[in-house]
RNA sequence: GUCCCCAUCGUCUAGUCGGCCUAGGACACCGCCCUUUCACGGCGGCAACACCGGUUCGAAUCCGGUUGGGGACGCCA
């Protein structure tokens, strides 16, 4: 045993011995490592990361890799990082699913032995033949069942022809699942079919391994998306011919897209990581993907540490969600003010991607854009020009900010600054005043002109605190060549 | 098609056991204010209980149906 396995076992042990029951909280996210982690797998693994904290369990990570096809360690990588990104840190070590076949199998067994599981040996071409001639009938394409009764070849014995094994599921009666979002959910037992446990080549099945690893993982709370909900009676009856406590359901309404459909690759970016790209903060994404479907009463922003104290499963709506981009730009915008300067340099660093050795100190430009930015990759490009010069000038902002008599203004101005033997952000601005009063001209006949040359157009910070951090050189300098190029 | 789920402003939602709801908040949108720019912020506005029955003194809240939307129907997960 790992001492991060020992140690989670103790705590665990701990507050059974103290509360004198077992009330471990144990959830899981288990993707399967066939793409990128996107939004609706975000928000399953955030929820159930969320209960998890909130209850003081545990939070584990199983890697559902069955589907040898299609996964990719790249895949397994990507959706790692993107957990890790959003701090949703799991307890041990990633479970891999392939790994533990054994078990699986083992399971498969047992449910023969116990009269539970039979042979299968339709072949693929029939049983499409099957499905097709049901719907064609109305039906619901299911396995019919035809081989279970088949008593001509014993389970045992070998043959060369080949099978799956089926598990036999009751005809009769009917499956609840007691969902802790959805309630009472029941399905006739007659709607259920006999679901495949092992493959023709020998390899479990995803239902049978769910199932078996839940229960040996001591999963306590199943939180997943509910097009999953389908696939639980069958698991419940698993559950149930294999012995096993059945763990506690939650299954998650859906995201869709603006348009009311599933979130799919045309509502762009739904892969988790790309948010990174596109400047978001981590602590806004859980927030938006938190209050998507969860609430509390009329507020909106919750720290992380909120979202512990108050997230519960019970407040969870049962519809699904349209993904808005715009209410996550206003919430990461929340977060761009609130957040500390310092913690944003390296980020902005990144995305500037450029030399900002010569310009002023990179923490109070960001802080002097922060409330002006939506996101990461906003305030870099509202910090760039801190540290490279303007080599063009928004047409439309010179058109409306130069005439004639601006000529004289910024001459004025660029006499007065040099003039300085101290300059100041405040010393420009109370000389802007001084100028513009002369003239008899508001303020902005003068900052709006300056602005421009100064940083290309008509956004900065307030041109005390630009012409600050600029300096009195860059800022003569940046004034004289602008003129050249205008005048 | 069959089974399952869902249904309050354009969007996310509040709405504990039906009365406090002439339905609240937030995003978006539209005004106004603040402002040397862009923003932030402040104030105000627009805007919803899908429909039809029933239960009840009283229903957004309970029941039934209709309609609409979604999910699931693989030797994928």
């Amino acid at each position: 045993m790992k001492p991060a396995t020992i140690q989670s076992t103790l705590r665990r042990h701990f507050i059974q011995v103290l509360f004198g029951v077992s009330m471990t909280v144990r959830t899981r996210f288990a993707p399967s490592p066939t793409g990128m982690l996107h939004i609706g797998g975000a928000r399953t693994a955030l929820f159930a990361w969320l209960y998890a904290r909130h209850h003081g369990g545990e939070f584990v990570l199983r890697i559902e890799d069955t589907d040898r096809e299609r996964s990719t360690d790249e895949a397994t990588t990507v959706i790692l990082d993107g957990l890790s990104w959003l701090g949703l840190d799991w307890d041990g070590e990633p479970v891999f699913q392939a790994a533990r076949q054994e078990l699986h199998i083992q399971a498969a067994q047992q449910l023969i032995q116990q009269g539970d599981a039979y042979r299968c040996y339709c072949s693929k071409a029939e049983l499409d033949d099957m499905r097709e001639k049901q719907r064609a009938a109305g039906q619901k394409p299911m396995y019919d069942g035809r081989c279970s009764h088949r008593h001509d070849l014993s389970i045992d014995q070998p043959d060369d022809q080949a099978y799956v094994i089926r598990f036999r599921s009751p005809d009769e009666g009917e499956t609840v699942v007691n969902d802790l979002v959805l309630g009472h959910v029941s399905f006739p037992n007659a709607e259920l079919d006999d679901l495949i446990l092992l493959r023709s080549d020998g390899t479990p099945t995803s239902n049978l391994a769910v199932v078996v690893d839940d229960a040996d993982m001591e999963i306590s709370h199943v939180v997943r998306g509910s097009d999953h909900l389908n696939n639980t009676p069958r698991q419940i009856q698993l559950y149930q011919a294999l012995k096993l406590p059945i763990p506690q359901f939650a299954h998650i309404p859906l995201i869709h897209g603006p348009d009311g459909a599933k979130m799919s690759k045309r509502h762009g970016s739904v892969a988790i990581t790309e948010y990174r790209e596109q400047g978001y903060l981590a602590d806004a994404v859980n927030n938006y993907l938190a209050r998507l479907g969860w609430s509390h009463g009329d507020e909106e922003v919750f720290s992380r540490q909120q979202l512990i104290e108050l997230f519960d499963l019970t407040q969870v709506g049962k519809a699904a969600a349209r993904f808005d981009q715009q209410k996550l730009d206003w919430l990461n915008g929340q977060y761009m003010r609130q957040a500390n300067a310092a913690d944003l340099v390296a980020e902005v660093t990144r995305l500037l991607n450029t030399d900002i050795s010569a310009g002023p100190a990179l923490e109070p430009v960001i802080a002097s854009l922060q409330e002006r930015s939506k996101n990461l990759f906003d305030l870099a490009e509202g910090a760039r020009f801190f540290y490279q010069a303007p080599d063009a000038y928004q047409e439309k902002a010179v058109k409306k900010n130069f005439r004639d008599t601006t000529w004289p203004l910024l001459e004025s101005f660029i006499a007065g600054i040099e003039a300085m033997d101290d300059f100041s952000g405040e010393a420009a601005h109370a000389l802007i005043g001084e100028i513009c009063d002369k003239a008899e001209l508001n303020m902005g006949k003068l900052a709006q002109p300056i602005r421009i040359l100064i940083a290309g157009g008509p956004v900065s910070p307030p041109i005390d605190l630009t012409l600050g951090l600029l300096g009195k050189n860059e800022t003569i300098q940046r004034l004289k060549a602008g003129i050249a190029a205008l005048k």
